[in-house]
DNA sequence: CAGTGAGCGAGCTTCCGCTTGACTT
């Protein structure tokens, strides 16, 4: 048995430290922390003194009994949580719950997984931070007064089961903030002027350049204009100037970074991301993936080079330091890298390949040399104006980084690839071949996807490394926010063309507003906000994290006690948190549309029990109003009278089938027909107010003749069971009940008896439900 | 899979940050 123990926070890093220490150290884990705020009686004694109840959650209970087991033989305990707030914190708790003492403890930190780090670490241990374990005592008991004060609030003004908390309600809050900008954009649209130009080079073959109109036309009177005086003009490059640039690589990955670039070049959600991350770092291919630095171990460092200059040159390779921009960065571990630089490969599933390929060239590239770029730029004057027209072109001189990597952002999506120019010189006389004047629409700003939610998060300060995904799940959750494919719409644009002195106008059909995987904030996320706003503007103010981080260092410097710093902030939030509960009305963000033409009665759309609803009249004594479900893509803020009005036209009744009516309604999962007690949907195509019951009939012979297929065999002595053909393939149908086919049955030869027996069979199979 | 939305008001929900599993119906 080993004399000295060693704590760290994560089982991986337990193995490799375990390798680099050899005898006499064990290296166990903690699996993160290893206490927290009991969840029942609030979890903080507020009336003395916020004083924290502590609790060893129900799955930390074995990891804590088997701790104990090991600091009972060792010599010395080595805590060597990560060197942040919640490190210390946890290292705090454990020599708390451990029953650990000054003698035979030391705290350690290491910011890479080296030997030399870890030896060095070994070599020059402190004792526990008190100041900073106070710090985050702070955050923590701040964080679930928050929740835990605000979250009931919502269930007794709006509904119950809500949440609100200081990191995902202002995440709702970006969001709505970001749908209302769109909602109320006013799209104007100009013309933009473009140009084919061409001459004689000195071999007298033909040549075209592209060219661009230095500003745009506001109307099409004025682009009209412009044209017909382009017809008569003669051109001539007037100015050739070539600018060099240079282009720097991105840093080494940080969690943010990476769940962004992983969504843009690999379209990985950021969940999936983090979870392919914690596959390729648990084979020890990949560091740390939680991280918010860019740093790189030195080792790392001389790896990179070696790898550069072997693979490309020694004039590939620079040096470069980079330096964390992000608020609130604790900088715990490295960027995230490849553990083997030289591994430009590796096996395995297809997704993993493919995350550790990214992150291989972004390390690799972030070490390379700038790349060399020489802008040209030609002004090709109009005889008859004082517009002229640019030509731009771009020539790589020399790739460097580029070899490797590119960071594709929004904007180069939008402007297309940048073009080369051929051979020119000044005073060459251009003729025009074609000018183009179309329109264009300006317009609004684009969602936010998961990760660029991300990223404005972690520009705020809002969240960390390890809470970003879990964040963004949480908010879709509640029903808060939901994540769409948005088709867009259609539109026409106006375009001339000036060909041979002559003008020709066309409409061309225009896609626009298209967006996928986007987060939009649902009705309800907006009534939350927006309550949430009215009466704690403090806490959803979007500086409000980064002010409280203000404080918590000013504690962990020693220079301001907890206690202080929490009761400060609660004596006032307590204050509107009572105040609210007594005065505000319960809130449904009810909008009155209008008055029902038929009936005279109000037209009104609220957030009800079971989601967005419109209701038709109030209530009175005499009469009971109506009510509707919103569709899918109906919204509170945005529903006219009509659309509303439409939805009270339904459930309704189309005619007879085979003596059976048919009724067309929707619901939750689209629009449907009932007829004889079984449900048909309607396609796409088809409109729930105007169907009529002959194709009503189609769709539900369309319906039965496919389930016919599905049945593989059923049993006339059992109605209640067949064997049907499912997405997975075949299983057995049994009282509303799925049983999977265990792989050594045909399934065509199951008898009944067989059937009865599987079904028997995985009914034994413990059904195990956990509380969490 | 396929509605619901008045009122008795039981008993439930909820935060952020550390970590990794349990599972596939």
């Amino acid at each position: 048995m080993g004399e000295n123990l060693v704590i760290v926070e994560s089982p991986a890093k337990a193995k490799t430290i375990e390798k680099f220490l050899g005898k006499g150290f064990v290296v166990k884990s903690s699996f993160g922390h290893i206490r927290d705020l009991a969840k029942k009686d609030f979890g903080v004694d507020i009336k003395n003194q916020y004083k924290p109840i502590y609790i060893v959650p129900e799955d930390k209970k074995k990891i804590v009994s088997e701790l104990k087991k090991f600091t009972k033989s060792a010599k010395l305990i080595w805590l060597a949580s990560d060197e942040d707030r919640e490190g210390e914190a946890i290292a705090w708790h454990l020599s708390e719950v451990l029953g650990l003492t000054e003698e035979n403890t030391r705290r350690i930190v290491f910011h890479e997984i080296t030997k030399n780090a870890i030896r060095n670490a070994v070599d020059n241990p402190r004792k526990i931070n008190y100041n900073v374990v106070q710090a985050q005592q702070a955050r923590r008991v701040l964080d679930r007064l928050v929740g835990f004060k605000l979250s009931p609030l919502l269930w007794r003004k709006i509904k119950p089961s809500l949440s609100a908390g200081r990191v995902q309600s202002v995440a709702v809050r970006l969001l709505v903030e970001k749908e209302r900008e769109i909602l109320n954009f006013k799209t104007s649209s100009s013309f933009k002027v473009s140009a084919i130009f061409s001459f004689e080079d000195s071999d007298g073959k033909k040549v075209e350049i592209k060219a661009e109109l230095s500003r745009r036309l506001k109307n099409l009177i004025e682009a009209q204009g412009f044209l017909r005086q382009c017809g008569q003009a003669s051109y001539e490059i007037v100015r050739l100037e070539t600018k060099s640039l240079k282009r720097s690589p991105a840093p080494p990955f940080t969690t943010s970074t990476l769940q962004q670039e992983a969504g843009r070049k690999l379209g990985f959600s950021v969940a999936q991301t983090m979870s392919v991350a914690q596959k390729l770092y648990e084979a020890g291919k990949i560091t740390y993936m939680r991280t918010d630095s860019v740093n790189l171990s030195s080792l790392a460092l001389n790896t990179v080079k070696k790898v550069i200059e072997g693979e490309f040159g020694s004039k590939y390779h620079q040096f470069r330091k980079y330096q964390t921009k992000t608020k609130g960065a604790q900088e715990a571990h490295e960027a995230i890298r490849p553990t083997y630089i030289e591994n430009k490969d590796i096996d395995g599933p297809a997704a993993g390949v493919r995350l550790y390929n990214l992150i291989w060239k972004r390390t690799m590239a972030s070490q390379m040399s700038n790349a060399e770029i020489e802008k040209t730029i030609a002004t090709i004057s109009i005889s008859n104006m004082s517009d002229v027209f640019t030509a731009t072109g771009e020539v790589i001189k020399f790739d460097g980084f580029l070899k490797l990597y590119s960071v594709t952002t929004d904007e180069d999506i939008e402007n297309g690839s940048k073009t080369i120019l051929p051979p020119l010189r000044e005073g060459e006389k251009l003729n025009y071949e074609m000018i183009t004047a179309s329109e264009k629409f300006t317009q609004p700003p684009f969602r936010y996807s998961e990760a660029s939610l991300v990223k404005k998060m972690e520009e705020l300060g809002i969240g960390r490394p390890s809470t970003y995904a879990p964040t963004i799940s949480t908010i879709q959750n509640r029903g808060y926010v939901v994540k769409e494919h948005l088709d867009g719409n259609e539109r026409d644009i106006i375009v001339y063309e000036l060909t041979e002195d002559k003008i020709r106008e066309s409409k061309k059909r225009e896609k626009y507003g298209r967006e996928k995987s986007k987060l939009v904030p649902t009705d309800i996320g907006m009534v939350v906000n927006d309550f949430l706003i009215e009466h704690f503007k403090s806490i959803m103010d979007y500086n409000f994290t980064a002010l409280v981080e203000k404080e918590f260092d000013e504690i962990a410097a020693g220079n301001l006690e907890w206690v202080k710093m929490i009761d400060t902030f609660y004596s006032d939030f307590h204050v509107r948190v009572e105040k609210t509960l007594k005065e505000s009305e319960k809130t449904t963000g009810e909008r009155v549309l209008g008055v029902d033409p038929d009936s005279g009665e109000e037209v009104l759309v609220k957030v009800g029990r079971y989601g967005p609803l419109a209701q038709l009249g109030k209530v009175r004594e005499d009469y009971k109003p109506r009510f509707a479900s919103l569709r899918k893509n109906q919204r509170i803020e945005t529903i006219s009278l009509e659309e509303a009005l439409d939805l009270f036209k339904l459930p309704r009744e189309i005619g007879d089938f085979e003596k059976n009516s048919m009724i067309v309604a929707i619901s939750k999962y689209g629009p449907y027909i009932r007829h004889d007690g079984k449900f048909y949907s309607l396609t796409k195509q088809d409109d729930p107010l105007s169907i009529n019951s002959e194709r009503a009939i189609e769709i539900i012979n369309t319906k039965r003749k496919e389930d016919s297929k599905k049945e593989i065999k059923i049993f006339s002595e059992n109605k209640n069971l067949r064997i049907l053909n499912g997405r997975w393939g075949p299983y057995i149908s049994y009282e509303k009940k799925n049983y999977k086919i265990p792989k050594n049955y045909n399934p065509e030869e199951l008898s009944l008896k067989d059937c009865l027996s599987i079904i028997a069979n995985s009914k034994n199979k413990k059904s195990g439900k956990r509380k969490s």
